[in-house]
DNA sequence: TAGATTGTTAATCGATTAACAATC
DNA sequence: TAGATTGTTAATCGATTAACAATC
């Protein structure tokens, strides 16, 4: 929702906006950044500079009110404006993700899977229905989703993403470890699971 | 392997060996930091910077034997020494890593889930076992494990956290939106889906 | 040789941390 | 008031990019 905020600080919101949530605070609780940096490991004048961005503002002596923070990270974060999702490839990571609950704290609701195998495509996940990939367009436009989530093999990810972006969508999250060629107007974002696991093995 | 590296260009190495695997060059074909570059998406000095980390070096006007790359990233990211890996919460997202054959590239090997509901431990999963929870030290001794992949429900992380170091474990990959507290000497790296998914959303 | 491509050194950019004045 | 905590300004650190000499 804000393009001026550094991407650095925007991936550290929603772990501001996961403690003060998990702390279930009174109305007008407060909290000091230094307490927010101690619980994640970040130092305190970072935490600062990265709620400042919120452009919510603390009381010197008191810290900040925990629900306004709260209030101010969920806009930055567009929790607000709901969007739905869609999710390509119904294999284990594609059903996992739709039947997974926790998007919506961020307002997103993953409304379906795409698959090219028939026989996945028959019962629901969740209560999401998985829809045959031939129906990609279609039910793009008829579930008004702007984001989708690529979990297909590798050898097919720059197809889907080509389908994805013609069908309208703004937004790709992908699981495929490929680099993606799409116009510079569609935000992409990459999650590649396996490589995570091996930079976790080589910092041993 | 190498802690000298800088983590950002520890993070690029898994996708220039991805990128370089799908080639499927011929014994001594070479390849300019150039093309590389473009086809990433990233500076080709940026790219020869990286690479130099590998301490594969290229030849001026011909660029860099491509096997030599792939096999000089392979050392740096630790294919070679092969690791066992055991995953902690066998649901949707634990049994979809359990049968994904993507981390044996990286000379991982996923070998148990653990989870303390029992319906769970019944049928392997990808030809991997799946046990109680209850059997967490004894496996990940019997099997060898370093590394374990927590994707247990957030309340119950920190405690899974601490019985896995307790059991020997050096490294974790979490999926678990929380701040894990451990000793410095093991490594935690945090994969957050759904924030990516929240992320891509407040970008567009 | 001429020209393409590497590796290195210097410059720039951005992010984090340190110092400190403002203030409740 | 005194002291804790904020927000800001300056300093540091690290990563990326630019310039260029080396070389095959």
């Amino acid at each position: 929702m804000n393009k001026n905020v550094p991407l650095t600080t925007l991936e550290r919101f929603p772990d501001y906006l996961n403690y003060l949530r998990e702390l279930n605070c009174a109305e007008n609780e407060k909290i000091a950044s230094g307490a927010i940096a101690q619980a994640l490991g970040l130092g305190e004048v970072l935490v600062r500079k990265d709620l400042a961005y919120t452009s919510c503002v603390g009381k010197p002596r008191v810290g900040y009110v925990v629900c306004d923070l709260i209030a101010a990270l969920e806009r930055v974060l567009g929790c607000e404006n709901k969007r739905n999702a869609v999710i390509v490839g119904a294999g284990g990571l594609g059903r996992a993700l739709l039947s997974y609950g926790g998007f919506i704290k961020y307002g997103i609701d993953v409304v379906a899977a795409f698959d090219n195998d028939l026989d996945k495509c028959k019962t629901d996940v969740g209560g999401k229905p998985v829809l045959h990939i031939d129906e990609l367009n279609e039910g793009i436009k008829k579930f008004n989703a702007e984001l989708a989530v690529i979990c297909v093999p590798t050898s097919a990810a720059q197809n889907i993403c080509d389908k994805l972006v013609k069908s309208g969508i703004k937004g790709i999250l992908t699981f495929a470890p490929v680099n993606l060629k799409v116009d510079e107007s569609i935000t992409v974002r990459y999650v590649d699971l396996a490589a995570n696991l091996a930079i976790l093995n080589s910092l041993m």
